[in-house]
DNA sequence: TTATTATATTGCAATATTACGATTAATGTT
DNA sequence: AACATTAATCGTAATATTGCAATATAATAA
């Protein structure tokens, strides 16, 4: 059917995939990447860093918004993205969490 | 198109993406978080603890055995899964450090 | 051998995602 | 006002994902 059936999981579960799956493609790995290099907005450059289309890259860094990991600031005609570090913050304790899971190293199987 | 460019991204940058991508459907995650809960190998009762069918299921086991990220073991008429924790240690190496990046709180925008 | 049990695979329908051309909206420039 | 620039939105095609019924496979039990 391809819709997931989020009702039967927990909220927990439901956040942290869909924080994955937000970083599930590697464009919006890149301009994440990006922004955190840069260290400050990006205005407009974006389009070119990344190979991709404006209208993708519009729709990516909608997304990214979306989940309210970056923030966008009109300038201008141009708007001016960079990482929103509160939430980032926020994402990173939730992933943490579920990544930093750890076992004993012996394998049962 | 539906199809990633993956050609135009780095190898880490589209690994992140893969590894993010299995975290992205809450069925998988659950899965996840039941085998370290349980701490031993699993077999069978995957299907009632996750709410979904036993193909759904399945599939869903064969994509993070596909990753590395578990390990099945025949045993008898079931099959019994558990976590690989090499594989899982090497794959939060890559996520953490992509997570961990981190700005200065002056929020430029 | 025949049945039983457990899991994998196949096939398919419904929905989601990715990508981009064309267009629109908003602002700045002349 | 007319034009230029930049980014968002719309529409659409191609592909991917999700979920499950039906079936196949594999091992064990009777």
């Amino acid at each position: 059917m391809g819709l997931t059936k989020t009702e039967i999981f927990t909220d927990l579960q439901n956040e942290i995939a869909l924080f994955a799956k937000v970083f599930g493609h590697p464009a919006r790995v890149a301009i994440l990447e990006h922004l955190f290099k840069i260290n400050a907005c990006v205005c407009g450059d974006l389009v070119n860093e990344i190979g991709l289309a404006q209208p993708t890259i519009s729709q990516h860094l909608k997304e990214l918004k979306h989940l309210g990991l970056i923030k966008g600031n009109v300038e201008g005609t141009s708007v001016c993205y960079c990482i929103n570090t509160e939430n980032w913050a926020k994402m990173k304790e939730v992933m943490l969490k579920f990544l930093d899971q750890d076992l004993p190293k012996t394998d049962c199987c």
